[in-house]
DNA sequence: GCCCGCCTATTTGTCGACAATTTTGCCAGA
DNA sequence: TCTGGCAAAATTGTCGACAAATAGGCGGGC
């Protein structure tokens, strides 16, 4: 089903999936401490394998390390969530850009299929689906569809971790999901037409828009702790 | 004298710049393969350390590595150049107008005093400094400057020393030189006028005229080889 | 002569133990 | 009681050895 086709061969990839799972999705709690032995015990696996884990944890921004001192899970912030978005609209943006230029016809044809079956669930089951999968699906898409192998080393598997981990961690559900699927579409028809400006335009709203969102939810979130 | 401080602490810390500089200025050839207990040997430090520092250079994309075969040296290409200028443009165009925004007076004032300097070698000692490091140096306050740790990050510790890659092993010496200058000198001005859209575009335009510039090297460099 | 499968050799992946550094807790002195 | 420093405990950094997987060469079969 999912589009990404991360492939773990060794155990240590493994482990790097299953740790970046857990802290993504907060069972490993943001801010945490990740003691190399407590992990290894928990994984099963030896310190050597946690520690290639983190390391690449490290490269995709979920954890801190200090030299001599450890790994910490990296904490979220109203800045952290400001910055990632503004890389991420500029990122992106292109992503579309030139996805309108790069794509093959067929994954076009691919992609308009996606959206129907996202409408078609979104009809169904009262559109719970889209919330997650079908949004990561869609924006995975696009920025393979750019062909730039640094973007889509950056993004896929760099920032949008850290983006789902904000999403996930916020508890993503709201009135946003309409909106969004008839956004995708309009990026997906410009896409169409080989029109790369207005792609990178509506890109780059769409992102915006996102963070506008999800942004009011972490401040009502702070706003709920607070109190 | 650097303004990259780039401390290293622990002893892969070190392995791992001393092979990115090796890797960057061609000393391991594009292309090679990279035996572990070879390097370990000719490193003076175990496997585990190497093996860190292989980890950490796959993560900016100066090698790449398949499961249970090995890690190579990236090789360079017309089109890794074009990818790389292409996120390079993006980011550093952004970078640009959010330092117009984010830096401090006294940064500012800083940045036009090491152009001063610049100029003032420049006029001495025949231009020859500015090529490396002076350029280097500009663009890594700017991208400081920025204030987004995304930003830098990826930058910084990631397609840096690719982009350095590509000039250091097309023989940089050229033209370019005194016009980039200018060219510098132009955007520092926008930068001190606040002007975060003059800053973008004239980034941007800087970077694609780099681009060129390298590009119309790498042909000439293909064509010398190919006879 | 060519191709397929096996076997050996080399290389990578994983592990547990040791060394070095940091943190924690305790004690002495002011 | 508070502060400074020393010592012990815990944690990270580094290492060498073993396990697993791949690549290359050899021989047998067609």
């Amino acid at each position: 089903m999912s589009f990404t086709t991360e492939t773990a061969v060794t155990n240590a990839d493994k482990t790097y999936m299953q740790l970046r799972n857990d802290i993504v999705e907060g069972r490993v709690a943001a801010g945490t401490k990740l003691s190399e032995v407590e992990l290894s015990t928990n994984y099963c696996v030896s310190r050597a394998v946690i520690r290639e884990a983190i390391n690449r944890l490290m490269a995709c921004h979920l954890v801190e390390r200090k030299a001599n001192v450890g790994a910490r899970v990296v904490t979220l912030s109203p800045e952290g969530l400001e910055q990632l978005y503004q890389v991420r609209e500029s990122l992106e943006g292109m992503a579309a850009r030139l996805a309108a230029k790069n794509m093959t016809d067929t994954e076009i044809e691919n992609l308009q299929h996606l959206l129907n079956t996202h409408f078609d669930q979104q009809v169904q089951t009262g559109e719970s689906y889209y919330q997650e999968a079908g949004d990561v699906d869609f924006h995975y898409r696009i920025v393979q569809g750019s062909k730039n192998q640094h973007l889509i080393s950056v993004l896929i598997n760099g920032l949008y971790h850290l983006v789902r981990m904000y999403r996930v961690q916020l508890g993503m559900a709201g009135p946003r999901v309409t909106t969004a699927f008839d956004e995708h579409l309009h990026i997906v028809k410009a896409i169409a037409n080989r029109d790369e400006e207005l792609a990178e335009i509506l890109m780059r709203r769409h992102i915006l828009y996102s963070k506008n969102n999800i942004q009011t939810k972490l401040l009502n979130h702070s706003n709920l702790k607070g109190q």
